[in-house]
DNA sequence: GCAAAAGTGTTAACTTTACACCCATGT
DNA sequence: ACATGGGTGTAAAGTTAACACTTTTGC
């Protein structure tokens, strides 16, 4: 018999947990879901699941949102692991915290699951009691978002695809929880050159219509590979 | 019995990988280890080990460290945990890689247990091919390093408790691989007023013995308390 | 006295901040 | 015509970047 052949086995029980943000309302939210099973059953909590055995990591992430919410192709990242000894009842279970960015939170989730129906938001400053250890772990992500935010273009990944300019500056407000001079903030988003000026303003308001903007996606990754780094 | 009762037993083996870096002979340094013991054995790797049942995973990547090296209470941080389904060959073992910076490479490590007496420094621009995934891992981390190094004070860490103006500045060329401005990078680290004037010189070296620092970790967390931000 | 690295200041370019009024639209 | 939010520029303060010579020490 080989040398190899006589390694134990291992085996992991891990999950994902995704702590998902979406700006609506005037405010920035997370994506709760209750729970309908042990353990923490009736409890309130993040969307997350064991990954599979046959399953990258960051698979599973993506099918925790893409069943909740519909949405692939979404800014996501791995933010920290967590892994108290006693965060999970069932045994040793790490879990790899994620959080992801979605546009428009209101509208547009389009469950894929049946247990996804209850899910819902709420405002990220006002955090319920969470199952297992999802506080911290929520808290930790808002943390990480608000760094996020002042260092990475990810503002936009929150606002429609067409957005105007207030709108813009009420999530950096908002979500920095700090006043930002308009007429700066406008001077150095513009400065950078990822702005499209979709040259049409916003209809139906009842004050002065705004232009509205969208966001070069492109043209910020060919910046950055020039070395243009993102700064508020 | 109750619901709770018939819940699966959930059980997870993970590993942490730790990534640690010396600055000497006026280079970044990694510690590696040779394996001996299957799988990769006889490769070079990344220190590590399976957490224990009962060991929360921060005091895993310390004792790894310990054992190694023989120090404490240094700078360490998580930074990613790589799960791909393949990186193991006994089964699926994610790992939390986390990284290390350490005073003065060559001089005292003292490692506690055997296996350590196989550790070595590596330039880490130049790293040999490493078991599992370490190469990745290896390399996530020292692009990690080098964003720090920008944004806190970590460079000190690196260097002995005492250390000349110009170690410092060359420590900051090399990692960052750019030349930087002696006199504004000079005056940069003064206004941040968190070095001490040992008042006393270096001596023994054969031209203008240079003044001596150290760096005051108190005062750097009092002022980043009232919001200071580090940035080179 | 020479080789080696340490130490030191000024100016111009650029970036950031502070700040207040008029404009367009719907009701 | 008025209420609501949209849109715009300038000047002062602060920060960063570029740049070269003199000093100290050991050999």
């Amino acid at each position: 018999m080989s040398k190899t052949k006589t390694l134990p086995k291992l085996h992991s029980d891990f999950s994902v947990d995704c702590v998902i943000f979406g700006f609506d309302e005037g405010e920035l939210k997370i994506l709760l879901i209750e729970r309908n099973a042990e353990p923490f059953d009736k409890w309130k909590a993040l969307p997350g699941n064991l990954v599979k055995g046959d399953e990258e990591i960051e698979e599973a992430a993506e099918r925790v949102l893409y069943e909740l919410s519909g949405l692939e192709n979404v800014y996501m990242e791995q933010f920290r692991t967590f892994g108290g000894v006693n965060r999970h009842p069932q045994g040793r279970v790490i879990t790899v915290a994620y959080y992801a960015i979605i546009q428009s939170s209101s509208q547009g989730l389009h469950p894929v699951t049946n247990y996804a129906k209850d899910a819902f938001w709420w405002p990220a400053h006002d955090l319920p009691k969470l199952a297992f250890d999802h506080t911290e772990i929520a808290e930790a992500a808002i943390e990480q978002l608000r760094y996020k935010l002042k260092h990475e273009p990810i503002g936009f990944e929150l606002l429609p695809k067409e957005f105007t300019f207030s709108q813009l500056h009420h999530l950096y407000e908002v979500i920095l929880e700090r006043p930002i001079d308009k007429r700066n903030f406008k001077k150095k988003i513009m400065s950078f050159k990822i702005l499209t000026d979709l040259k049409k303003k916003q209809t139906g308001v009842p004050h002065r219509a705004p232009w509205l903007y969208t966001w070069n996606h492109n043209k910020y990754e060919a910046l950055k590979k020039k070395g243009f780094v993102f700064e508020i």
